[in-house]
DNA sequence: AGTTCATGCAATATATATTTTACATAATGT
DNA sequence: ACATTATGTAAAATATATATTGCATGAACT
């Protein structure tokens, strides 16, 4: 599923997908491609995207589907 | 670096690491190499980890280290 | 209309998570 | 002493995240 909070986020801190890529260390696509929900980041990025949009892993990536 | 709240959270619910990995579809191995900090699972392994052991990923996954 | 900017979206290549199999060890019970 | 149980660990194989390159598109602007 796309990942529309990480993307509000994003926009929040007024990053270009690439702005973003390039402070985590990862290219345009693959923030691309996660706010897309195409895959499956690893736990080390999601936690270099929180922290590079100064939020948690629960506020960006967990989802309450019970 | 080790993952001891994931650890005690496991035991807490008196799981074995094998107990866990088959509920959220992995192998033992797998499990362990996660809690002994040797790496980087995915967003998808994490959060059934989570919900397996009624936990959040802020829980379980997040580091204060500012 | 043309240009720039931000994003979407493929194909192929590379790095790495995960599996599989197997053996080692420490702890516990008989 | 022996067997069993839970875990640590390692090598090779497989699946998948991520990089790289390139092209297409819609929005905003001149």
């Amino acid at each position: 599923m796309k990942n529309i909070k990480m993307k509000i986020a994003r926009i929040e801190r007024d990053m270009k997908q690439e702005d973003l890529a390039q402070v985590v260390g990862v290219t345009r696509q693959t923030i691309g491609l996660i706010e897309a929900g195409k895959y499956n980041p690893s736990l080390k990025l999601c936690i270099a995207i929180c922290k590079a949009l100064g939020k948690t892993l629960d506020e960006l990536f967990w989802e309450e589907t019970p």
